[in-house]
DNA sequence: ACCCTTTTGATAGTGACTATCTTTTTAGTT
DNA sequence: AACTAAAAAGATAGTCACTATCAAAAGGGT
């Protein structure tokens, strides 16, 4: 295990430090004119990171928002929930919730910034739910790991993919709520409303007024 | 309700003519040539449209493939499932089914073609995993309807986004094995392999050899 | 200081997509 | 069948995301 202050290299600590600069300044741009009246030229003037390196860096304009220095440890925290054998939507319930009170801890300002900016522009939306597929294929390979096998089966990545799409809807729900509400709950309730499969009209939680 | 034999007006028709040989002729060049590699002008000279019509029937270029005629058959058919009031899941898993029968009977071919691309192209892929939100969006308000409930509730889209998601899991297996295997039956799996909340290493498939 | 490797910057080019305008086609109406 | 208002299709020019390529400038070790 590596010893928390090992610093990486200058070269990265740069590129990291650069990115950042970018991604702030792209929000405060995009905030104030609009995801689609601004484009890369600006921002790199803006932020003195070249063209070039922007789109190395990002690849794409949408990414420059939702690009996440952090957004390894969703995956890694759900990694050990499947490793403590919990079930395979409780795992991802318990990583997801754990890894995002951190992550709107410290640096909660720039998450809400982000978020905001996504639910405000359809092209970031977009992007942010093809974040699922990436959780989904790796949630998958876990599952299928923690069972001993080589690949995933059809029940892994079905397990894998709801989970995944159900985290996302919660996020959005969580936004949607001014993030006012507690995230851990609300997955909660999704979480359990799917597996328990609620017939239709069944009234869980709202009954039909039967008009 | 509408007789049958009834015709849309003869400008629809020619549309929807004009805009099923572009997809065709676009589909030729794709799998000839790949699809970067196929600009939106040849395929507007080859199929005899226009660039501009192209751009206003389909949008953007992964539409070009994306796009079915009939793909609002799915939905409808598990409109119908939500009227029985089945589980939220159970309703899309029939009216999917159901729907996908129809599809892949008539004009199979094309269908193949473009699953064929979808799944050798990156981009394609994308867009059509996008589809899942529309699905998702469009079965949440199902629920709802049925439920007496005016807006979705956070259980009615967190139903909705897992149905829609696992319908699309199921069908790139389905296209994985060669759509050899039976569309309902993997539907049912997967379905099932969510709804019971199977624990992981619990070995309903396959023990882990707990090495 | 020295080289060697990696990273960054600058430039030119492609093509998706938009905006705008003109021309054609369609659908009623006489 | 001819006339007209409305809608759709075509043509054109422009913007900008993104790629490819090459030159310059770091970084990292000797």
């Amino acid at each position: 295990m590596k010893v928390a202050g090992a610093k990486p290299p200058l070269s990265q600590r740069k590129k990291a430090q650069a990115m950042r600069r970018a991604q702030s300044c792209a929000l405060d741009l995009f905030e104030q004119r609009g995801f689609a009246s601004v484009s890369m030229v600006e921002i790199a003037e803006q932020s003195e990171v070249s063209v070039a390196s922007l789109f190395r860096y990002f690849g794409t304009k949408e990414q420059v928002v939702l690009w996440d220095e952090h957004d390894d440890r969703i995956i890694a925290a759900v990694a050990a929930g499947v490793e403590r054998r919990l079930t395979p939507l409780a795992a991802v319930a318990s990583g997801v919730a754990a890894a995002l009170e951190g992550a709107f801890g410290a640096k909660a300002d720039i998450e809400r910034r982000k978020m905001a900016l996504i639910f405000h522009e359809p092209a970031l939306l977009a992007g942010f739910r093809a974040n699922t597929s990436v959780w989904s294929d790796a949630f998958a390979v876990m599952f299928a790991k923690a069972e001993g096998a080589t690949r995933p089966s059809l029940s892994h990545r079905a397990s894998a993919a709801a989970a995944a799409v159900l985290v996302q809807v919660c996020l959005e729900e969580w936004f949607g709520r001014g993030g006012r509400s507690d995230l851990a709950t609300l997955i909660d309730e999704a979480f359990s409303s799917v597996g328990r499969g609620t017939p239709i009209g069944s009234g869980v939680d709202s009954l039909p007024t039967d008009q």
